[in-house]
DNA sequence: AAATCTTACGCAAACGTTTTCATATACTTG
DNA sequence: CAAGTATATGAAAACGTTTGCGTAAGATTT
């Protein structure tokens, strides 16, 4: 029970701790002879090193901070393996905490992470406010934003093209012949949201078609909130032929509503997301819906957070990439006259 | 940039770093006017405790590691947000590790979290082999197990009765009428799947029904497991009127397979899960399954390790859970001749 | 008023590493 | 062979806390 520490393994090796620590860490200093002993020791003795006295003296503790709003969600949990994964082949542990949705909650867990002394955090922001609410924060530990951004503050963040790929998705519907197109769950407490519905505008103008926007006042895109919002909408008679959802989750919900209803997708009316969580491949569900590149994502976060962690003078950079259509069966053709 | 520290504070207090220590930590033995004049100064330096040294001479890090399979599974993410927010009120940050269905890694990270000195260990094993590898391993650090269980050693664990489950979701198929039920999914290395296939033959053996079943010889029940089972099934004429799947995510699967097939649930087939996952629930999937009472399981698991860490040398314990039974659409009622 | 007890605080050790600097030994080299 | 140079190792400081112990000063008792 009792733990073996570098000084138990000193003892028995018969040498100071230092060529043990020297012994362990590769240093070249130090004879083959002795490292090879000193290894064998270790082994037989089931040393392992405490990476909190490591963390101590060598100011970094190798873990890395994820903010999450919540990590029960598929398109946040879908990218936390990926982030871990990876994280971890570059020799970091990832301490995970949910924001909640609440920017209050959000601050403190930041501070908690400061505390513990992570190397780095990566945060999926609840909003836009996250910024300056965090703004003396995000000074004391190198941080990477994923998913939301803002014009006005160069903080780091990697994203995918939200307007871009919004865009893409009504030219999609307009293609089909669609010309009223709701756009469902609008958001303006958040800039990846308000980004998105700009695609949404950018396309109508372009296409000359009437925008036609149902917003979202809470503080989240779920199911639940697809599904009321959807309810609602459906409860009086409507003209539009298809529904343009700010995401998948909401989508989903609408699916539900609309199964309630009767209504058939896409028969009777065509629905698009934007995500593509795992869940919207599925047959029964199979929403045509924009890729956001989660792999790439998580990768791109880490390897820039990982840079300023190494030059933290360094200036702050954005990585953008770009989404891609993914075409299932929630969408038909129709003759427009 | 500079970090304030204990000493920079009592330094512009003008005290000892330790009257400073005693000030924040609560200490009863200090001045109650000092104690209110250090506390603003270190306010106004924005002083926050450093947790590594804290842990350093504390000898605990109010860091507990959480081990899955995979977070990106709606399951264990679902577990995992109900553990990290309880995990918080409790004082503790979650470090967590994905094993990838992967036993000689799931014994790597294991090592790894020994090493960063958490406090305690959750699991959610890859297979009832985890036990015999993790032997000597869950001797360092007190460990408790979610879902996997085992007869012969008495390690920790909290777990839904897997058995008890599955035979009353059998029973319930032989309710509506079915008397040809395949089991889909069963696996040896895993003492859960053991245990729900328990369960089917021992509603069948009470049943005077014959068992029927169909294996998973892989590492993991997927979607896409689902999925292969059944299309494979499904490519010669089968007689069953229903399957019963070892869990959730195979019944996905087995939907998929089906649509592909124009096999319609539940007119065609009764289908049922096991777990109760989120998606489970939408009605485009609708799925009649087994409850797996995922917040119960966390808070569970969470106090009895928190109990373990207080009392080490207490005996083992398990958590039994009831599962119960979620009614959906997609089984139905059939005529038994 | 002397003796005792509290109270409030400072000193310093301890936690388990890494790493700088010093030093002893062995090895070159002129 | 003397002097210098590598090479291998040890001693000790440092990281930022918590806490046991010691001790002044003040409060209480007799």
């Amino acid at each position: 029970m009792a733990v073996v520490t570098l000084k138990d393994v000193a003892k028995v090796a018969g040498v100071s701790y230092a060529t043990v620590s020297r012994a362990l860490s590769g240093s070249p200093e130090i004879g083959e002879s002795t490292r090879k002993r000193v290894i064998k020791i270790c082994e037989e003795m089931g040393y392992m090193p405490n990476a909190v006295a490591r963390s101590m003296v060598m100011k970094r503790t190798n873990i890395i901070g994820l903010i999450v709003t919540s990590i029960d969600n598929p398109f946040m949990s879908e990218m936390t393996a990926h982030l871990e994964i990876y994280a971890r082949q570059c020799g970091y542990n990832l301490m995970v905490c949910n924001s909640s949705y609440d920017p209050a909650l959000e601050k403190e867990v930041f501070s908690l992470l400061v505390g513990r002394k992570v190397d780095g955090i990566i945060m999926i922001p609840v909003g836009s406010e996250s910024y300056d609410a965090l703004k003396t924060q995000t000074a004391q530990v190198p941080t990477v934003f994923i998913g939301e951004n803002t014009m006005d503050l160069p903080e780091n963040y990697v994203s995918v093209d939200n307007t871009a790929g919004m865009q893409q998705a009504t030219e999609y519907l307009y293609s089909l012949g669609h010309r009223n197109i709701l756009y469902l769950g609008a958001r303006d407490n958040s800039m990846t949201h308000k980004l998105r519905a700009d695609g949404y505008y950018n396309a109508c103008k372009k296409l000359n078609i009437e925008p036609n926007v149902l917003r979202n006042s809470s503080a989240r895109s779920s199911v639940q909130v697809g599904y009321e919002l959807a309810k609602a909408h459906f409860e009086q008679p409507f003209s539009e032929t298809a529904i343009l959802c700010a995401a998948d989750t909401l989508a989903i919900g609408v699916i539900q509503a609309a199964y309630e209803k009767g209504i058939r997708i896409p028969e009777d009316l065509s629905l698009m997301g934007f995500d593509n969580i795992t869940f919207s491949a599925l047959p029964p569900i199979s929403l045509t819906t924009v890729n956001q590149p989660k792999l790439e994502l998580a990768v791109s976060a880490l390897d820039m957070l990982l840079n300023r962690i190494k030059r933290p003078e360094t200036p702050h950079t954005k990585t953008i990439l770009s989404p891609s259509l993914v075409i299932r069966n929630s969408c038909r053709a129709i003759g427009n006259n």
